[in-house]
RNA sequence: GGGCGGCUGCCCGAGUGGCCAAAGGGGGCGGGCUGUAAACCCGCUGACGCAAGUCUUCGCUGGUUCGACCCCAGCGCCGCCCA
């Protein structure tokens, strides 16, 4: 084997071992040879992801898969974008201790179009080949499905955890279930994928590409497992449940104050894994910050270029004027959205339709916890009343929440 | 198929005839302090109602009782053991 070029070498460290990723079988300087061979043989490099579209919000969690998609456009390959038409209505069962309720190929359909809308904020769709796997894996006969088949022993799938665990623990395990992981490993067979990212999460199911393409005598892709992001909360993953998420469809003052909102700690790993700074600019504030620099400062930094991702840079600027106004001023934000106001109300009705809170019952407590302000005084009497003469009055609910009754 | 144990609010978990919308903890929310961070302190944490109060909630369905989360019966699910 002859010596890679130090430059490969770099690329690949940054492209992987600088965002947490492993690279499987044997580490980035596979990826560092893979790079330079696709220099010397001028070849486009086919970077598999594949997408399920099982409901229809993404957030930044997601997005991490294609941050480094976009580092490899940046070097010229080509991203291969699969969505899961086929196996999302199969459900991936990684991570899941239940089965997961099936979808209909209309609702994939649906999510689907929704999820292309997401993603072109974060990369552009006319750089990447954009395919659905229902094209071809609902056209495999069952006598291909047989074949397939054959490649999985059941030994190997009872060694899987998730299906081990619901084994052990009497959960019922459908055979479609196991089919899964089959499915879409034949998806990297289709588009002759040279390398495959994930999530950790998807650790088997990518592994499970290398096994059938190799059967079907391919060459078997490099597998790069990215890090799963870690939620707002700083612990547990992002992830929709546990309310620690920036969605991409989050308005540009709620991205910026989601995003302030996080423990210092985890500032880097954002640089690293959700925006598209180069590793010097993320090695800056790196240094900068422990160097002494007040954490805040490089976090609103953070926050803007956040913004700046999913919407114009003229947005996140307003959004980090707001913020400063907001949170150091103390003034209220310029843009809040709006209440009508037809007839006098009380105030915990009024925040009841305005949709601020789940219930009058929470009003009121909001209320009586010293939480709910109107231009700027606190108001004590949940029976308060809204009338016309406060027109044009801002409404606050805790921090975060404006509303301006009109 | 048999025996035993369990199923309580977002989660864990106490309760075992009225004082239970249900202890305690976690989480969450609000307030204070701050950098909307961390740490810490305080408050709130089923719904409707101005309120008195009413309604829904303790696996499901019926029953006993003036009254049941608590007692009885049947069913369902989970766990452990036996066949």
């Amino acid at each position: 084997m002859s010596v890679i070029p130090k430059q490969f070498i770099n690329q690949a460290h940054e492209l992987t071992d600088l965002r947490g990723a492993i690279v499987l079988p044997s580490g980035s300087q596979e990826l560092a040879r893979l790079l330079c061979d696709a220099q010397k043989e001028k070849k486009q490099l086919r970077i598999k992801l594949g997408i399920d579209p099982t409901n229809t919000d993404l957030h930044l969690g997601h997005t991490v898969c294609l941050y480094l998609l976009k580092k490899f456009i940046e070097l010229g390959h080509k991203p291969v974008l699969i969505i899961g038409g086929f196996t999302a209505a199969v459900g991936d069962p990684s991570g899941r201790n239940e089965a997961r309720p099936p979808l209909t190929y209309e609702e994939v359909n649906e999510n689907a179009k929704t999820y292309l809308n997401q993603i072109s904020k974060i990369l552009d769709l006319k750089k990447i080949e954009i395919i659905n796997n229902y094209d071809w894996l609902s056209k495999l006969s069952s006598a291909d499905m047989v074949r397939l088949s054959q490649l999985v022993t059941v030994n190997q799938l009872i060694d899987k955890e998730a299906f081990g665990t619901r084994i052990a623990s009497g959960q019922p395990l459908y055979l479609h279930e196991v089919l899964y992981p089959m499915l879409q490993g034949y998806d990297s067979v289709y588009v002759k994928a040279d390398i495959e990212i994930g999530g950790v999460d998807q650790t088997y199911n990518v592994l499970f590409g290398r096994r059938i393409q190799k059967h079907f005598k391919q060459k078997e892709q490099l597998v790069i497992l990215l890090p799963l992001l870690i939620g707002l909360d700083g612990t547990k993953k992002m992830s929709k449940t546990f309310n620690n998420y920036i969605s991409l469809n989050d308005l540009p003052d709620d991205v910026f104050g989601k995003a302030m909102s996080m423990p210092d700690e985890l500032i880097i790993q954002y640089f690293n894994l959700v925006t598209d700074l180069s590793a010097k600019e993320i090695k800056d504030f790196e240094n900068s910050l422990n160097a002494g620099t007040n954490p805040k400062d490089v976090k609103m930094a953070l926050a803007h270029k956040l913004v700046s991702s999913l919407y114009e840079n003229s947005v996140a600027d307003k959004a980090k004027d707001d913020f400063i106004k907001q949170f150091k001023m103390n003034e209220i934000p310029d843009s809040v959205s709006e209440f009508l106001l037809d007839k006098s109300v009380k105030i915990i009705d009024l925040m009841y339709m305005a949709n601020m809170v789940p219930s009058k019952s929470e009003a009121k407590r909001l209320i009586e916890g010293g939480g709910v302000k109107l231009q700027s005084s606190r108001i004590n009497n949940p029976n308060f009343l809204i009338t016309e003469s406060h027109k044009n009055s801002i409404l606050q609910i805790g921090k975060r929440k404006f509303v301006k009754i009109v």
